[in-house]
This record gives C-alpha cells, structure tokens and sequence, in this order.
DNA sequence: CCTTCGTGTGGGAACGCTCCCACATTTGGA
DNA sequence: TCCAAATGTGGGAGCGTTCCCACACGAAGG
C-alpha cells in the first residue's frame, strides 16, 4: 500500500502533474472543470502532498522552529500556546525542542532545526550568555542558522535580531514603587540569579526605585533566591528565624515566590499584615485564596503570538530593519488597601 | 550563499558522495583516514544534511507527531515534556499542533502530520468521541494516517490501538474510599462532564465505592461541575447558600478543584474541618499552603515517555500485540489525621 | 489572412539525499 | 599461485515535488 503521489493523482484524473501541481497550489491557469476533476480523484485518494518533496524542490520549508528551556514551565507553556496558535493559523507547522537551559542541549536543538531546514526560529536562550565567550559562541551558531530568528524573552547582549522581551528593569522599579507608595519604608528582594541578565535588571529596578525615594538598600533583606524554588525556601526560612524580616518583598519570578511563600505559611505569618510582597509574574491559581496576592503582570501568551507575528513580517521582507519589542509589565495590586495599613511612620 | 550540499563535501574531501553518506550514517566500509577527512570536511562548512532530502529518498522521516488539546494546560504540558524528552533522546524531532478540543483543528493537525509524513503519532483526542458517528470519522482519519499511533489520555472505545490511559474509575473508587475511611458518611462529588468518557468513569468510580460501603448517594451532594472552573464556583457557591454540603467530596479534575477551592475560601470555611476532599491530579502549588490537599496523583510525565516509548517499541516490530498501558493513580493524603477528626457517628 | 496575446496543458530538469550496483584493491586460505 | 572474500570507493537511478519551457488553441487586431 504505496502512499499516493501527485503522479498517481494526475493518472487518474487523466491530466499531467504540472496541472494537478497548479490545482493543488492555486497557481497558472488551470479550467474550472479541471481544477474539480482533480480535486476529486485527491479527496477520492485521500492525497495530502509530501511536505519533504515540496520543500526540497522549493528550498523552502513550511515549518517554524521554537526552542524553549523547559516546555512544563507555565511561564513557558504560555509562550508555547502563543506560538502555536500563531504558526497554526498561518498555515505554518511547529518543531519544537527543549533545551532544559543546557547549553549543549540548546546546540544540538539548533543542528536539528538546521537539518529540519525551518523557514524560522523563535527562541527562548538557555542562559543569558552573559560570559564573553559563550556569548560570542552562541552568537556564531545563531548566525549560522541561515533562517529569520526572534530572540524570545531573554535578551541576548548586542545581537542585532529581532526579538521580543520584557522591561524587567522598569517592572522591577515599579513594583518596588508600588510598596513604598503604599507607605512600606524596610523593603527587601527576593532576588534571582545575579549572573543572569534579568536576574540582574530587575535587581536594579529594585535598587533604583528605593535610591529614588530616598530608601536605603538594607543587605540583610537581599535574598539570594537564585530563582529557585528551594533556595528560596531555604534561604526565607533563616531569615524568618533570625527574625530579620523587612515589611515588604518584591520577589524576582513565580518559583522564588512559591519558595517565599511556603516558608511564609509554615511560620503562620500572614500576608500583608506581617509581610507584604508584590511578585514578577502571578502564580497560577492564586487567585483561588482570596489573599492579596500582588503581582506584575505581563500578556505571556501575547509575548508568544507577538514572536510569530514578527518571524513571518520578516518573512515578507528580510530587508526591513530589526525591530525590538519590549513589554512593559503592570503592577496589579489585589490588596493594595491592606498593604497602606501596614504603612510604618 | 547556497547551503552546502553532500556534493560539495564529496568534491572538497576529494571523494564520491557514496562516501560522504556513509560517513555520515556510519554504514558500509569506509577507510578510518576518510572517516577523518570527510568529517573534517563537514566541520568546517558546517554542514548538516538536509532533513528533506533524506526521508525523500529514505521513503521515511525522522519526525514523531504531537497532537495535544491544549498545550498550556499544566496536566498536557507535563505529557509535552515526557514526550518532548524521550523523542529528543532517541534522536527523533517533534512536530507539535494543538487542537484546542475542537475536531474540526484536530482534523487540520492531522492533514498536516500526513503532509509531514509522521513516523509516528502520539495523539490526546479533543474529546472522546462518545458519539457513534463521531467516533467513526475519528477512526478513519486515524486509520488513514498509514503510520503507528498512540492515543493518550482519553481512551478511544473499540479501537485497537496501542495506548497509555488512566485508570478513572478505580481511581474515583479509591479516593471515595479512602474518605470512607477516614469516617465519612456524606460524601458528594464534583461530577466532571457526564458526556465525556472520563467523566463518567470517574463518577461510576465514586458510586460503586460508595455502594460498596453501603452509602447511598444523595443527589443533592452531585454538584455537575463539568470540568469547568467557573462552572463549579458557581455550583458550589450555590450549595453553600442552601446549606446543602456534605462532609467531604471528591472533586473529578483540577479544574473544578479550582473552582471548588475559590467558594469554599470565600465562605470562610476550612479544609478539612468544615469541608474535606481528595481530588484528581494535584493542583501546582497546592503544596505551598500548609493545608492537607489530598489527590489523586498520577505520574504525568512518565504517562507522556511511556506513550513515546510504546511508539518505537512498534516500529522496532510493527505486528507485536497492540499494548494498552493503564495507569492506577494512587491516593495521597495529605491531612488524613485531620480527616479522621472530622468523622460523623 | 497572419500575428499576437490570453488561456490551458504536459514534459523534463532539478532539488539533495540513499541505496543498489559496479568495480578496484587487499587479504588470506587452499 | 590463484581465486574468493573482505574492504573500500564512485556513479547513477529514484524519491515526489516545483518550475521553467514548449506547445496548442481560440480570439482579437492589423
């Protein structure tokens, strides 16, 4: 049982393969009654066209390469869903691999893409390359690739790509704002992993916004949560017991909120009475507890769908200059009532 | 700038193409001095063999089909990555497409797995085609598609493919149980979509174990909460106002646990005290509250690398037996003392 | 009337691989 | 010593498309 090809089909339909070619892909001229016939004996065959075949001849796939660090991440999903219903709708087909933030794996992503020979890739780094020559490696592989790319979320350093990520430094400023408008003056950070790129821009929104407003930046309420989830657990819990504890946190991503928060709960302190906190994303199902859980907010599916958008406008024209899309995230405060009674003098 | 072909290494290293393509698929006999050189070659225009041509030629891809109902779901995200990791390992590419529980998308991803020419397909069907003739045209898609298939999840009836599925009913037996046993006499349930395969099986579940125990049902405790978040807030805001709530319940899916949770805490009540449950699937986070949120729990990403690994345990021999892996989720308890103390006379 | 253009169609080369076959060289056993 | 097997290599057909070119026909314009 052979799987039917477009010579089969023009056999039958007792034409030539240009014309069941032209049918198929609306090009030429072709009679109206022929373009039926044809289209007949294929729905008779149940015929779908090889994607290889029609790639090799046009030197050009129809397929959309995304690489992402962890695809069970909900953050990530979210990028994923928006990608995926953007590639879907225009006609696109999606390849998708995981890097697992590991460098060597991100690079064996990249050869496949390369073989897959995707028309263009949208991708989330590993890390942020921030190191000089990891940096420049990476850089050399994405060069290599030889297709449109969109640099997703994590920005890389001096690369003239197109990409789309977040103000992290504004969002982190203004969280921080956020509390000290809401009358918090001890202030602390749960922060993320310094040697990264975000890690650090949103340390220095944090930073910023307290020097602005004329806040000292207390050492002992840096935590070093690393954005990790036990880390920060860990690292809470000893603040919790040297009883050196701020009013207020602004917390770097979702996970080192879950590490604060779990410790938060086990010392059955409450939030915001004991402790306020406005966190870089929002936690899935927070909203379950009516608990004024404070976030900033940013459209994820949008950052995704946004990505694709851009890939396929470079598509049209390879020529136009490189477009850096950034997103401002909103601070969305679910309790901001109770966060001004926990005001100090 | 042409990408560089298997001639242009052939003709740099100074040897025939034959030679190149057995270098690169270690087959045959070829000299260890050539081995060297060719690959030398290769690495240095970084070459990478078109994906294209060769299932063209090899009549075969390299390529594994996804197709999930929704790939931002926490539960389906979690198969993606079980999925995403075992095909990756075992030198595969993953081509993805959601079908947002809509047939008339799943029919599309399918045409485009077929134009891919898949080697194989791992698909969570967007409903499960209870429906005579809906299930009929989803059996012949499906046997159209001329590769090995696996379904995941939801269970296809009568169909004779190999699949990885969930044991609902035993499940729901066990959860009602185990809350039997923790002294409960009123017990209700929030139902799933009773249209839905598995949200009958897990109410038969919940019933049999009830009747077993000599419990009767009490419609009122039968909260049709359709899988649905919103649905079942509503549904349970509802039975709190007409003081209508039994002990403990088990909650179907995720979801409603979601909604479930949201009307139980903005009436004040507490778990397991005023209100004790075990529900399907644990919620992400749940753990961060020290509250005893009992579940069902199931290994998800092992559920997405088993389907993987049954798909190339078939290609390694396509006429072994179909394989129907079924997983029992087992009961966690997470505040079983406390459910204890809440046992009636 | 012949030419030109618009419309409609078919054949063949090319895309970059794999795999079969042909052939050359070396090795080893009778 | 000779022949067969093992080792090593290259050329060409074929995979299923697209696209260029050739061609056929009728209508319109000179």
């Amino acid at each position: 049982m052979r799987t039917v090809t477009i010579q089969d089909i023009a056999r039958e339909a007792g034409v030539g393969k240009s014309t069941v070619s032209r049918v198929i892909n609306g090009t030429g001229y072709v009679h109206a009654d022929t373009v039926v016939k044809v289209k007949d004996v294929m729905t008779k065959y149940n015929y779908q066209p090889s994607a290889a075949a029609r790639s090799l001849s046009k030197k050009e796939s129809d397929t959309i390469g995304l690489i992402l660090p962890e695809v069970n991440n909900p953050f990530f999903a979210d990028i994923l869903k928006g990608v995926s219903q953007m590639v879907d709708k225009c006609g696109y087909t999606l390849i998708l691999c995981g890097s697992d933030n590991e460098a060597a794996k991100e690079a064996r992503a990249l050869e496949a893409m390369r073989r897959q020979r995707v028309k263009g890739l949208i991708i989330v780094p590993a890390n942020d390359y921030s190191n000089e020559t990891a940096h420049a490696h990476m850089e050399k592989l994405l060069r290599e690739l030889g297709c449109p790319l969109v640099v997703l979320d994590r920005p890389m350093l001096r690369m003239d790509f197109d990409s789309v990520t977040t103000d992290n430094f504004s969002g982190a400023y203004s969280a921080t704002e956020a509390l000290i408008r809401a009358g918090h003056k001890r202030i602390g950070i749960i922060a993320g992993d310094l040697n990264l790129f975000i890690g650090r821009e949103r340390y220095e929104g944090y930073c910023k916004a307290m020097e602005q407003n004329g806040l000292a930046v207390d050492p002992h309420y840096v935590v070093l949560g690393k954005f990790d989830r036990q880390i920060t657990y860990e690292k809470m819990r000893q603040a919790i017991r040297a009883n050196q504890l701020p009013t207020a946190y602004f917390i770097s991503n979702n996970l080192s909120e879950m590490g604060f928060l779990t410790a938060i709960h086990e010392a059955r302190l409450s939030v915001p009475d004991d402790i306020a906190f406005v966190g870089f994303d929002k936690l899935q199902g927070q909203d379950i507890f009516n608990v004024p859980y404070s976030h900033l907010e940013r459209e994820v599916l949008t950052l995704g769908s946004k990505a694709a958008q851009l890939l396929f406008r470079r598509f049209d024209n390879p020529e136009r200059p490189v477009e850096k899309i950034v997103i401002v995230p909103r601070v969305k405060l679910l309790g901001s009532e109770l966060l001004v009674t926990r005001a100090e003098g």
